[in-house]
DNA sequence: AATATAAATGAATGTTCGTTCACTTTTGAG
DNA sequence: CTCAAAAGTGAACGAACATTCATTTATATT
């Protein structure tokens, strides 16, 4: 038998992605695509069951490739400071190299398309879970509700993120958030969560 | 002559916000939404130009709505304390009460649509930066970039905020964030923010 | 009451949508 | 080399799409 081409495969996926970013969930369209990609509209069909299992597995493909490329030599015991840090570097680093995907994921997580998708991320919530707790225990920082932990420490760095990416496209396409700007914010976070 | 009927007008508008916020864009076509706002198709352009257009209007009008909700009793010259939690109370007593206006509000702006709409906001921008920098005279914060100071004030509350909305839809529908939470969460930005 | 004018309409336009199907091509396993 | 089976196709389906237009309806002004 014929073996599937995953080539073929990774360009369909990138080239809905792309649409998806640049045109919106409306702009996407399964002929498009197949036209824009150089398949057959019935190929895409091999590939995925319809056009919203096509969006829920191009959602889980990126979260896991954000969720992997955040934890990238991390470890849940490191102390606070440096475990947020290399966190908040890897993922500033993510978006650096596949802008579309983080814009993908945050036009995704913000659709109503999101309530259609599982949300997986277990393993991921139990290795930040440890962490935290690890980090309350040696009085690194004091103990809060995970929401406000969760606000702080991920909703003040995200919207540094989005600022970034903000910059990029609509002025300055050679805006970068410097080491330094960051380490500055992860200051005044830490600050904040000191017992 | 024949005079608009304003309350066509805003059962259309309501209608065409829900229809977005349930289904996503794509889920929002003009046939639809005549027969549930209950008028002809025809009908909808004697409102707006086109679908695009009235896209643009929809986020307008929610984005005024929000801001003119924020600065509700708003003084660039209050301290600094004081004036963020007024603009915080006021944020969330607004997605408590139009929930729908906030999922639509944050599904624009991450979605390719706000590039081909204007942003305005000047007014709003203006009030800040006095407010800011009042407080950054009196000595009551330090003096941060801007992006570092909107991303502690701002990032780490729509975080709050967002955390709420899901809860509420998705699990708890009477899910509340209490004002104890958010004071907590606003003493350690403050906090953060301390010279 | 008459009239001018904008609001409102329903049916129709041509286009594009998601999806299917009968068919051809390719290729790994025997 | 053979051939079963999956990959891949192009044309086609009815449905839904955004938008238009010739009419009809309502009303503020006179």
């Amino acid at each position: 038998m014929r073996t599937r081409d995953e080539h073929k495969a990774s360009v369909i996926r990138e080239k809905a992605i792309s649409m998806i970013v640049n045109e919106g969930f409306d702009g996407m369209s399964m002929q498009k695509l197949a036209k824009s990609a150089g398949v057959s509209p019935a190929t895409l069909y091999i590939y995925y069951r319809n056009r919203e299992d096509m969006l829920e597995q191009l959602y889980e493909f990126v979260q896991t490739a954000f969720a992997n490329a955040a934890l990238k030599e991390f470890d849940p015991t490191m102390n606070f400071e440096k475990g947020l840090w290399v966190q908040w570097k890897n993922r500033m680093r993510f978006i650096e190299e596949c802008p579309h995907y983080f814009r993908f994921f945050e036009q995704f997580r913000n659709s109503p398309q999101i309530n259609r998708s599982s949300i997986g991320m277990v393993a991921f919530k139990d290795n930040m879970h440890q962490f935290v707790s690890n980090a309350v225990k040696r009085g690194e920082i004091r103990k809060v509700e995970p929401e406000i932990f969760w606000s702080l420490a991920y909703g003040s760095f995200y919207s540094l993120l989005k600022f970034h990416l903000q910059q990029r496209t609509m002025m300055n396409p050679d805006f970068k958030v410097t080491d330094a700007k960051m380490k500055q914010l992860l200051n005044m976070v830490v600050k904040s969560l000191k017992p």
